[in-house]
DNA sequence: ATACTAATGCTCGTTTGGAGCATAAGTATG
DNA sequence: CATACTTATGCTCCAAACGAGCATTAGTAT
């Protein structure tokens, strides 16, 4: 007889408010964990319908655009012998933010990961972080060159879209919390990668971040969590809290106009101390995602 | 008592050979199959380590390069009622072509998706299908974009990643065979699409083939199926043949010499009929797959 | 009126991509 | 041996895309 199979479904949820970029996560014996459910084989007629169903029974949300991200299925280093093997679906979901249910809430993304948010300083963690990277990685050039490439060590690169990248290499070098949690071991104090989600949800959530950086450079995904109508600088507000960098004003609407995505209303946003800006809309094409006009990101490894 | 899930995992496995794509097959009761085994939640540890196992024992070949593809999961419309719910993660895998094992064999891609080779005319069967998406499209506007841009049908722009939409505008229109099968009906006589695979593997071979062509845009993977030296005629081809389209050869050149992916090795080729080739290999850097050098494809969309 | 702020418009130089000409180094043929 | 033919390799030219910054406009605050 062979051992039984549970499989749920996890939504990594996201959206940009107040030009942060938020997190959908419930509350579990655990601690915060991304929406998840188990799959029932009868009923779920196919994996996503089974997502959007827990995910709107947890969280009160009915979310939109959805992609698969991966299936992690790794064994259980700490089950107990007779449970079932488990398996997840992850998934990504873009959303305009609403107010979710009790026992569920919006994180901030960069205080989930901090080192990931360059849109003003480097962030500061990051100084920590290279340290410790450095003192781990010691003469082993395997571990100096992960190091120096995802992190940006030398020329000051960083790439935004190494988020996965960059939290496999601080579970590697123990720079994060639930590396301990899942060796059982006690943590060291003052880890620079600290807050962290219940399970193995924060590596979920940086799969997440990273498929949705790696898609907006070649997709215009973003209109799933924007409002209708909104101000170019909106616009480029929210894109820069999803990659975490800044990016140049006048360039940024030339290639957003340039690329046709958007067209204007002719309405004009009430101001805010400056020139009043003219509010845009999507165009129809690019909602309903037939083409491929990706919002190009030029400016991104600089 | 929920009802049981049963998990396979799917291997699309693919190599390049006289400049021909192939994908590893075996046989089954169903006809040829892409290699598929059921995971064993006791035993195996990983996923991936699952699928080696199978690959290997099914067709005594060992794979190398290996990435997740995509977990299929939706309801099977013909299952029996008591039938353990079915899904499969399906993964790509590269390979140098070797043997196979009795029960095992290479298939064409391109005569499996005859569509996709667009290397000297553009495929025959496409006349074809351009007819047949134009009658099922009718005047229906969604139907027509859709075509038209995944078929290339004005401004004669093909996308060799659209792999996937493709079958799956196909599978819709009722354009392959496979649609009957699984509707239970008798398909009708000369589609277009009539190659199949046995079960849903036609769509899996899609999937993996557009991860693959759009993967080579931005990472350098071709060298997975290529000697360890080569011309750089020889590299050109090979990616040709992945993409299915033709590509300048002096801009190829000029792409991978300063992308630094390759280094001369001061042999020559044996001459086959004109100034006898360099031999190249990949540089180090590029096969330890650590930073992101893209073997660019420009020249991809034209 | 003047200073300040943010939006919008435009230019300019650099890089990248697409296309083709020119040359080089072999083989096949008279 | 000269000539044609083939394929490899080197280089140029032009157009489009990108990065950076200056200039102007249309509001609000003092």
């Amino acid at each position: 007889m062979r051992a039984p199979i549970s499989l749920s479904l996890d939504a990594v949820i996201v959206a940009v408010t107040d030009d942060e970029p938020r997190l959908l996560a419930v509350e579990t014996g655990e601690g915060w964990a991304v929406p998840s459910g188990l799959l029932d084989p009868d009923a779920d007629r196919t994996l996503e319908v089974a997502l959007r169903r827990w995910v709107a029974s947890q969280t009160g949300c009915e979310v939109g655009y959805v992609e698969q991200l991966y299936t992690f299925g790794d064994q259980d280093r700490r089950r107990e012998p007779a449970a079932p093997r488990h398996l997840s679906v992850a998934y990504l979901a873009l959303v305009r933010e609403a107010q979710p249910s009790p026992g569920a809430a919006w994180l901030d993304w960069y205080s989930l990961l901090p080192w990931e948010d360059h849109r003003d300083t480097p962030p500061p963690v990051l100084r920590e972080i290279r340290d410790q990277l450095d003192r781990w990685a010691g003469a082993d050039p395997d571990r100096r060159g992960r190091a120096a490439i995802n992190f940006g060590l030398e020329s000051g690169s960083w790439d935004p879209i190494r988020v996965l990248e960059r939290y496999e290499l601080l579970y590697e070098a123990g720079l994060v919390t639930e590396r301990y949690r899942d060796d059982a071991l006690e943590p060291p104090a003052g880890l620079p990668g600290a807050p962290e989600l219940a399970y193995d949800h924060r590596r979920v959530a940086a799969t997440g971040l990273a498929r949705l950086r790696g898609k907006l450079t070649y997709r215009p995904v973003v209109f799933e969590v924007m409002p209708t109508t909104f101000t170019l600088t909106q616009l480029q507000h929210t894109v820069e809290a999803l990659i975490g960098m800044r990016l140049h004003k006048q360039n940024f609407r030339r290639l957003v106009e340039q690329g046709e995505l958007v067209e204007g209303t002719g309405t004009m946003a009430p101001s805010t101390g400056g020139r009043p800006a003219e509010r845009f809309q999507f165009r129809s094409e690019v909602v309903s995602e037939r083409p491929r006009p990706g919002m190009r990101l030029p400016g991104l490894r600089g």
